[in-house]
RNA sequence: GGACGUUUAGCUCAGUUGGUUAGAGCAUCUGCCUUACAAGCAGAGGGUCACAGGUUCGAGUCCCGUAACGUCCACCA
């Protein structure tokens, strides 16, 4: 078969692809005498596109995936998506709203939650695309979504066990509301943001007559939420304040409101802090709530769902029963008014009533949804949670018992933080778009649980006539994906898939989701999980997380700086027309637009080239190391490239070489230094390689591939083989390298077939066949890994070889530095060389000849007195090149007075430390003995440095 | 406020249990279109390993402290 004579990926990578999966090579062989290797890929969202960080993680799962199942291992990658509730729901509300100029309420929510799964069926089929670019060898034909049928029955199944066990539960509490979005969410989901804000010094009148011991008529609060008063059911101060104890229990009169509030006693107000007082709002602040609870206070919602003033605020005494007589008008004035208009509206009427006291500016930090963006308002509703308290100790319990192991290990401190004050999980979203609560509720508000309206009724006995209406709410995402490892297999079926594939084997995915899915699956999986023993079950061995990919300046990629970079662009190429579009495209700040495509202009003015899939992948690899954020840099990626195309010309180079018409299994005798050499050199790479990836050092992974192939097999093996193909050795010699040669390609081929699938596909399916490894038909993905037998560690061979590249090295130095062409052949003199080293000189002349471009060696005694030279020192020995007119003096001198400098330093600084007694009685014998053959050579070169200076000098 | 991470060549990063003279890629400079590869070949320059102390015969590596940057958590009247 012939190979084009540049590499151009395109042109084979998707072909090789459909191939693959047209023949069913992803899916598991189920041959359960083999030990099982699985990996859930952590779901993307549905209707959203990969980026770096996918590509990045996928590549390192597809890595593992692949490497297994060429050690024939029972492998499965399991792949799906995830419905992802408020960013799907968002976006296709969004959508209407842009086009048709509708809201979800305009069309309902059965036409609307049709409207989304239209959207998932348009734009679902976009992440999936680009797996199959990338390479992700995942079973497609067990792809699952986390709305799919049997997704959904493992949520529903779940959720009515761990209610009828009271692991979930429904209550009035305070939760994180995002008036945005209009829906609750949970404590993960809220990002604090420093601002810059003020604080607000009121004053709450004193009733009755009542004085501080200061003497004052009034309590001083500072606030940086005064529209909140409205909801202030108290004010508290510290019970040791001496300053405040005489109004304890005394009434105050709430500004603006005029209704009476308590002074109370609580230890939540500091002394130390603010005024000493603070204004008690339990239906609007977290600790406040806390306060109330303490001192059996009622709270006043003041709130509507979109964060305005209501018309009439809802009360309820502390236990959330709503209290009916409770007086807690808000003016007419504000009523309606969003939060912030409320605010200057009730700062303005302050100041008119000689209430404020005065403002102050204040750095805070505030609250926001992390999805709709907006400060989320602590609010009084009802919701389901599960007590994640109970459910997180047999979590902790497996991650300090080792059953599940994180990589890096770091993280299990970020992991147990965060477990050890765990709070109770609040699952219930005022979505549409998600799984619906299965809860029931009877006129009265009674609720029950089961897994439908029927069983609702059997279990709890209610007749037919009996109205019930559903829950309107739908779970957490999160919720759902904390099932995925399971619930992907088959479950609550005992499918054969789950007996084989869970426990899965390593989960791989980001810092940033340790806590939404990583410990809530724990959490999940060892509850409903049991093994045959009945214990619980983890959902996967090894937790691999990976850092986050920044751009070069190592700021986040993000659609509002511009900087986001498509995998997929990489891999086919873009031009800077096309990649400015989409960067400015659908932008939530068009006005950012312009800028990002100045940069995006500078920083890419020819587009950006097709790089190829496996390139990307060998780059992804190459960066993995140790869990720490990644600066993507083209710069490496361009390297890659070009390292996909070294592979390329090499593969090449040997079929030139190569008739596959005679070529056979040598006979050993045959081998020549070389063939030794690079067989000596693959047996150790491809134990490091495995080493490599058994540890998830993907970055070595890289290395040792990229060191083996391009330092050790392009740069000597190959040049050895020109000189033996072109030279005198017998034909069953050159039988021996052609065979060496593709038997070392073939072998590297399965090697890194892992990282880079599709080239080594290529160059495999031309290999194998010659040394009758398989067919044209056959593939590498399912050709066994290599695990080094049949080659042989020689360290005769890599020592021999060791001294012809030092030799070449110095012969090439010399070259460069006495400005001779490559093209001119060299004499040189070799002199005071051991035995061995003669020997290694003249047996493998014919190399050198080729690697350094001599016409001749001869050998010298040490000391013999040679022609006016240039020379260099060789370990103990010497390489000269005759002179005759070429060099100039005085550079030549200059030289060598500075390779005597060099030499004279490590001579003085091994002396000393030979001389020191401590060094030579408690160093091992090994670095003392290393340090006296070092100070050996020193010595020896220093010696032929300076005899070199004064026969130059002599001239 | 608490915890963690990072700091090594111009840039992006390796550097295993402490052990000879600290590495790679890219970039730079010099010379080469040498019949696999100019996406290449050969060669060169470039580092006070953030700073300060300590342990040790020996520290980029271990310990203490400082600084800068980053991240997470908590609090914020």
């Amino acid at each position: 078969m012939e190979m084009d004579k540049t590499y151009e990926p395109e042109k084979f990578e998707s072909g090789i692809y459909q191939k693959w999966e047209q023949e069913g090579l992803f899916k598991a062989s189920m041959d359960t005498s083999k030990p099982s290797f699985s990996i859930a890929l952590p779901p993307p969202n549905v209707t959203g596109s990969l980026h770096m960080g996918h590509a990045f993680q996928q590549t390192i799962m597809d890595t593992l995936i692949r490497y297994h199942r060429m050690k024939g291992d029972n492998t499965l990658w399991q792949c799906g998506t995830d419905h992802a509730g408020i960013a799907t729901q968002m976006v296709v509300e969004r959508k209407l709203a842009r086009e048709e100029h509708l809201t979800r309420h305009d069309l309902g929510r059965e036409k609307f939650i049709e409207r989304v799964w239209k959207w998932k069926a348009e734009s679902g089929g976009n992440i999936t695309r680009q797996m199959r670019r990338l390479g992700d060898s995942v079973d497609w034909t067990r792809e699952r979504f986390t709305m799919d049928e049997g997704l959904s029955r493992a949520v529903l199944e779940v959720f009515v066990r761990l209610y009828d066990e009271g692991l979930i539960y429904r209550g009035k509490r305070l939760v994180n509301w995002d008036p945005k979005l209009r829906t609750a969410i949970s404590d993960l989901e809220v990002e604090n943001r420093d601002v810059q804000g003020h604080m607000w010094y009121i004053k709450y009148p004193l009733c009755d007559g009542a004085k501080t011991s200061e003497g004052k008529d009034y309590l001083m609060v500072a606030t940086t939420r005064p529209e909140t008063l409205f909801g202030d059911t108290a004010v508290a101060v510290n019970p040791a304040d001496e300053r405040f104890k005489s109004v304890v229990g005394k009434m105050l009169e709430l500004p603006l409101c005029g209704r009476r509030i308590p002074v109370i006693a609580d230890i939540h107000a500091d002394m130390t802090t603010g005024t000493g007082c603070v204004k008690i709002t339990p239906a609007h602040d977290f600790n406040d709530y806390q306060v109330g609870k303490r001192n059996k206070l009622a709270m006043i919602n003041i709130l509507t769902e979109d964060a305005h003033l209501r018309d009439t605020p809802e009360c309820y005494d502390t236990d959330g029963r709503l209290i009916e007589n409770y007086d807690a008008a808000i003016p007419e004035k504000y009523r309606g008014l969003d939060r912030f208009e409320a605010r200057d509206a009730a700062v303005e009427d302050l100041k008119a009533a000689g209430l404020l006291d005065h403002i102050e500016d204040h750095a805070l930090s505030q609250p926001f949804g992390d999805r709709g963006g907006v400060p989320i308002e602590p609010m009084l509703t009802d919701q389901w949670y599960v007590k994640a308290s109970v459910l997180g100790k047999p979590a902790v319990e497996a991650v300090k018992d080792g059953r599940i192991k994180f990589v890096p290990k770091q993280y299990e401190n970020m992991y147990f933080a965060w477990m050890n004050d765990l709070q109770d999980w609040c699952i219930s979203r005022q979505l549409w778009w998600g799984h619906r609560i299965p809860a029931w509720y009877d006129k009265e508000g009674k609720v029950y649980v089961a897994r439908s309206e029927d069983e609702v009724r059997s279990k709890y006995g209610l007749a037919k006539d009996i109205a019930l209406t559903r829950d309107p709410d739908v779970l957490d995402t999160w919720f759902s994906s904390a099932l995925w490892t399971f619930s992907t297999l088959g479950w609550p079926e005992n499918t054969p898939e789950l007996q084989a594939f869970h426990p899965t084997s390593v989960l791989v995915t980001g810092f940033d989701i340790i806590f939404f899915w990583v410990a809530r699956m724990i959490m999940m999986t060892m509850h409903f999980m049991k093994d045959e023993n009945g214990n619980p079950q983890v959902p996967f061995k090894t937790v691999y997380v990976t850092g986050l990919i920044r751009d070069e300046l190592g700021k986040k990629m993000s659609k509002s700086k511009g900087n986001v970079i498509d995998p997929l662009d990489m891999i086919d190429g873009i031009d800077k027309d096309s990649l400015i579009k989409k960067r400015t495209a659908n932008m939530m700040q068009p006005q950012l637009a312009e800028k990002i495509s100045k940069r995006t202009a500078k920083q890419f003015p020819e587009g950006i080239a097709a790089h190829g899939t496996d390139a990307l992948r060998f780059t992804l690899c190459a960066f993995a190391s140790n869990g720490r954020d990644i600066n993507w840099d083209m710069k490496r990626l361009d390297g890659y490239r070009n390292f996909c195309n070294k592979i390329w010309n090499a593969s090449r180079f040997a079929l030139m070489n190569v008739k596959p018409e005679t070529l056979h299994k040598p006979d050993p005798k045959d081998y020549s230094l070389a063939d030794r050499f690079i067989r000596s050199k693959l047996k150790t790479a491809i134990a490091e390689v495995t080493q490599a990836i058994e540890d998830y050092r993907f970055d070595m992974v890289a290395g040792k591939l990229y060191e083996f192939f391009w330092n050790e097999f392009c740069d000597w093996y190959l040049e050895f083989t020109k000189s033996i193909f072109r030279g005198e050795a017998t034909e069953e010699q050159k039988n021996a390298t052609a065979y060496t040669l593709v038997e070392v390609l073939e072998t590297s081929m399965r090697l890194a077939h892992p990282v880079m699938p599709f080239i080594t596909e290529v160059i495999w399916k031309i290999t194998a066949p010659m040394l009758g490894r398989g067919t044209a038909q056959d593939t590498v993905m399912t050709a066994p890994y290599p695990d080094g037998s049949g080659f042989e560690h020689d360290a005769e061979a890599e020592e021999a070889v060791a001294w012809l590249k030092d030799f070449t090295v110095c012969v090439r130095n010399l070259r460069a530095e006495m400005k001779v062409a490559p093209s001119v052949k060299l004499a040189a003199i070799l002199r005071g060389a051991t035995g061995e080293e003669q020997d290694y000189t003249r047996r493998y002349f014919s190399y050198l000849e080729n690697l350094a471009g001599l016409s001749e060696i001869r050998m010298a005694k040490a000391g013999e007195e040679q022609p006016l030279s240039s020379g260099k020192p060789l370990r103990k020995a010497e390489v000269l090149i005759q002179m005759k007119d070429l060099i100039n003096k005085d550079d030549e001198l200059k030289r060598l007075a500075a390779m005597q400098q060099k030499l004279e330093a490590n001579i003085k600084s091994g002396e000393s430390r030979l001389k020191n007694e401590a060094f030579v009685s408690k160093a091992p014998a090994k670095i003392i003995e290393g340090a006296k053959a070092q100070l050996e050579v020193n010595r020896a070169q220093l010696q032929k440095v300076l005899s070199q200076i004064e026969a130059l000098k002599a001239l």
